[in-house]
DNA sequence: ATTTTAGATATGTGATCACACATCAAATGC
DNA sequence: GCATTTGATGTGTGATCACATATCTAAAAT
């Protein structure tokens, strides 16, 4: 009976197995690739297509998206149809609004913490990867690079829930942020001016500073939308940024 | 070809028909019994019985599942077990930060707004129904009122996308909250309170105070949590206020 | 050449089946 | 009598099928 037992006294290499859910893994999936501006603002998209880029069947797609639909990251747009939550100037202004109250608490309680130096060393080192990122004009690692200093500040606040509830919004504005990588321009600047408030917001942490903290990460959330505002209202001016 | 357009210009008793998907009320009809108290903190639920309940294939009642368990209403407590939400005396207590954060907010914001007599008005209606229902121990109706007054306040504040939040922190607090009519004596008393913290709050909207508002706020959010904390600690002592 | 129409294709939705695996009960073993 | 085991039942999960219908394409009519 306990054979296995005695054998695995014994060294092995064995390790334990992935027992998550294909359900599991295709929403993670989609989430990630959501955060990462992989699809865009009021993209359709297709639980069948999905599923066979997955390989899989459409069951856990299906399960994926109902989730997604719970966190307002896909809507159902027609009878039959779902798409990617597209861009609403409006609610767009809203969500940032509730972004700066969640993260500009989230970022005063990471400043009020006790004093730690792995910490600090960790946002440095975030805000460093993104600004060699955008060095070399890699967008994609700049936006991972912003993201992992944002969320390793809120970790820092001590609320599991509060992190929680605060990477659902980013799943929402996810792909409108990352959408701004079509203008080159406008993305560099915006990020170079957020390599500066990351700055001023290490230093808040630093010394414990709680407005300060709240300040500079209020002042990031807005400076981005006002950036994505005029991005929208420039593409919507222009004829069309896509090709023929 | 018309035809029928040409008929239906006569005057006829025919009204839109309800054409959301079994699946969309399956979850609404969820959401409102966990909202309603109807289901206890951890309780354990079953796919295929609440299929049966609802008359429905399973299918519907996955999704809606999958939907709340993407707001932490329903969490996998284990490989094939689904349960609500159970009482956490940790995690409950972020939450009540959380939601001082976000309901204060948006009372701030109820009360910033442009003068509104039929607003105050509602807003003591359901005061008074709570009172009222309260009076003769009626705690379904007074749990309605209770919500009822918060929600009608936070869509006062303007922002759709932040209600929507505070509802899905409802729906996680939820359970909690109506398992305190176990303790008809604790219930009574804490609602009893909070009719004299909802009058304060009115008369700060009244007066367009938003400080006042967003106190008045916090602190019924803040005591409701510490009347739900002793209800807990007592109901761990007790042997168990299930009959055998 | 333009509009209309008919067909084909693809969509989400719901139902049903098969499967692996927990959990509990009764039966069996010692 | 007590521990062990075996069986039955119920669970979420994934796949597959059927259906109504929206969307697009191409043929046909004017």
């Amino acid at each position: 009976m306990n054979t296995f037992k005695l054998m695995n006294k014994g060294q092995r290499t064995l390790a334990p197995v992935d027992v998550s859910t294909v359900q599991e893994r295709v929403y993670q999936s989609l989430r990630l690739g959501l955060l990462r501006g992989e699809f865009l603002p009021g993209e359709q998209i297709s639980i069948r297509s999905l599923a066979e880029v997955f390989g899989t069947s459409a069951m856990p797609v299906r399960e994926a998206v109902a989730r997604l639909i719970a966190e307002r990251a896909i809507e159902q747009s027609g009878p039959r149809t779902l798409r990617v939550a597209p861009y609403l100037a409006s609610d767009h202004e809203n969500y940032i609004r509730i972004r700066m109250q969640l993260e500009g608490y989230a970022a005063e309680r990471a400043a009020s913490a006790p004093k730690n130096p792995a910490l600090i060393d960790a946002l440095r080192r975030h805000n460093d990867t993104m600004a060699e990122a955008l060095a070399v004009s890699d967008f994609d690692a700049a936006l991972a690079g912003n993201q992992a200093f944002h969320f390793e500040l809120y970790r820092a606040g001590g609320y599991p829930q509060l992190l929680d509830l605060i990477s659902t919004l980013w799943l929402r504005t996810g792909p409108i942020v990352a959408s701004a990588r079509k203008d080159a321009k406008l993305f560099d600047r915006l990020f170079n001016i957020g390599f500066r408030i990351h700055d001023d917001a290490i230093e808040a942490v630093a010394q414990r500073d709680r407005a300060a903290a709240r300040w500079a990460i209020n002042l990031d959330v807005r400076s981005a939308h006002l950036a994505i505002r005029r991005f929208y209202k420039q593409a919507a001016a222009d004829p069309g940024n896509e090709g023929s």
